[in-house]
DNA sequence: CAATTGCTATCGATTTTTTCGATAGTATGT
DNA sequence: ACATACTATCGAAAAAATCGATAGCAATTG
């Protein structure tokens, strides 16, 4: 479909405003011809009259003012896009899809969002939280811009960032707490151990911290969500392993005992992942030592 | 201000919708290179980012996402100017600033707009109410496509349609009436005569059509509209001249008797007038018929 | 009433932009 | 390693936008 150029609309305001093919060409910067052709030629895309050309002075027929209405508003539309571009043109500014996986987002995040919003108010996080591997696809994509998630975690042709250590703690109900006095990861029992289900890197981080067996049919005891693992405990169904964001006092029920394990302890790794060559490397370095000082 | 094309805004959707050079490239019909480079323009121009490039396939940064919105905005935009254009293009229909002086407007316009409605329904009028010389001077500029007026009147360079004639009657306070049976033009009392303000034709036209002398020293008794000289009359303070479509009995007070002339009627001539050379002209014959029949 | 002024329309030449076709380059999958 | 399926890039060709000059036309001036 054949449709009016942004130029010709140019030269359409500029004549409802100076009412003169001449005067209308020098505010565009183009010569009278120019200028004359152009509306000529947007007559003829819209085969409809647009100025009555009076031999004193022009007048836009009603169409004419009509069409220069919307065309106002089409150029300031585009003109907005332009802006915007420039606007998010300094860094930490703008909008940054940032994934974050599951064990992460509802503790960690609330910690250190107001903080960064403080330090970098026009940027624009847009959070999507999913599995790691689900995220780790999307930045490969292009759908994502970061991730904030647990390693070891494999992310070809990405660029890593440690931000810290992450020790893990055992969660059991109040009054079955193990009778030593210093727990360390070989004294697990490893039946009653409540585990996310399949897919979570905190399933797999916990086990491997620990030097535990892949346990086999833990299916029966297998959670969606850290809550919901926290609630089994307190309900008595059995222990599990926390990483630390989540033993924060306001998110645990009342029948939870938390227990510190002895040195070595058992942990996992936070940081961030972007693609490798990403132009915004540097922003996101910036954005993690943010994240560490929050 | 450099600013995008629409074209590449085009670019820019198929993109989206494809997440493909070479498929967006047949959507907008070019070949794979030419969209290439109308997207890499698009990106110099907005000095920013639109796509990843993946090897895989081909996504929007945030950025590109948030201006496909806009951009298809602004494409809707510019289509419904050119299917405006189209949809006016059948005969009256579509925007028509008709100009109409104050002794017509109020009484006439009543009468014939639903008629006219009804038959062309796409025709959008736009009534402009003001002094003959004034529309005149507008339909001159352009800023008018067409009067409703009363005749004689100069207006050069002009069609004139004459419509119908009009018989003028004598209004005047109930009990006030003349004692003769038949009333000619020539009875009439001067002195008493109340009459428009000056600028309005009517009061031309009576003076005209009555063969009377032009007042000298009326001022006083000269009224801004009509129906401000029908609540003089009512109030007794003397007579006047009505054009026939003002005497609806909905349209006067109680205290007023309306006595209709001898022939030869005074009389004023209603018609239409348009820009000679008008590409409408036809359209405009059509809708004066439709007046004459409505 | 002829000359001048102040406009817009139009034409051919020129410059600029857009587009194409071909090809290089680079991951992916067989 | 080879074929495949992409995008980026380059020079040539086609299309367009723009310019400068000029014609034409009405209103105004001398």
């Amino acid at each position: 479909m054949i449709r009016p150029t942004l130029r010709q609309l140019e030269y359409l305001i500029a004549l409802e405003e100076e009412k003169s093919f001449s005067a209308a060409a020098d505010i565009c910067n183009v010569t009278q011809s120019t200028l004359s052709a152009g509306i000529k030629e947007l007559e003829n895309i819209l085969e409809q009259n647009l100025v009555t050309r009076g031999r004193r002075k022009v007048t836009l027929t009603a169409f004419g003012v009509e069409t220069t209405y919307h065309a106002r508003n089409i150029l300031h539309e585009t003109d907005k896009i332009t802006a915007r571009a420039h606007q998010i043109k300094a860094p930490l500014t703008g909008p940054l899809r940032l994934g974050v996986i599951p064990t992460i987002a509802p503790y960690f995040l609330p910690q250190i969002l107001p903080s960064l919003q403080e330090q970098f108010p026009a940027l624009e996080l847009q959070l999507h939280e999913d599995l790691s591997d689900r995220i780790v696809k999307k930045i490969e994509q292009g759908a994502l811009d970061l991730l904030l998630m647990a390693f070891p975690f494999e992310t070809p042709n990405m660029s890593q960032m440690f931000l810290f250590e992450e020790p893990f703690y055992l969660a059991c109900p109040k009054g079955q707490e193990p009778r030593k006095t210093t727990l360390s990861t070989g004294d697990l029992d490893i039946e009653s151990l409540l585990l996310l289900e399949d897919g979570h890197c905190l399933r797999d981080h916990a086990i491997a911290a620990c030097g535990l067996q892949q346990p086999s049919m833990r299916k029966a005891y297998s959670a969606t969500s850290l809550q919901t693992l926290v609630q089994m405990v307190n309900n008595g169904f059995g222990t599990t392993l926390l990483p630390e964001m989540a033993t924060q006092e306001q998110n645990l029920p009342k029948n939870i005992s938390v227990l510190s394990f002895n040195e070595p302890k058992p942990t996992r790794q936070i940081g961030l992942v972007w693609r490798k060559n990403s132009p915004r490397s540097t922003e996101f370095e910036t954005l993690g030592r943010a994240m560490v000082n929050a």
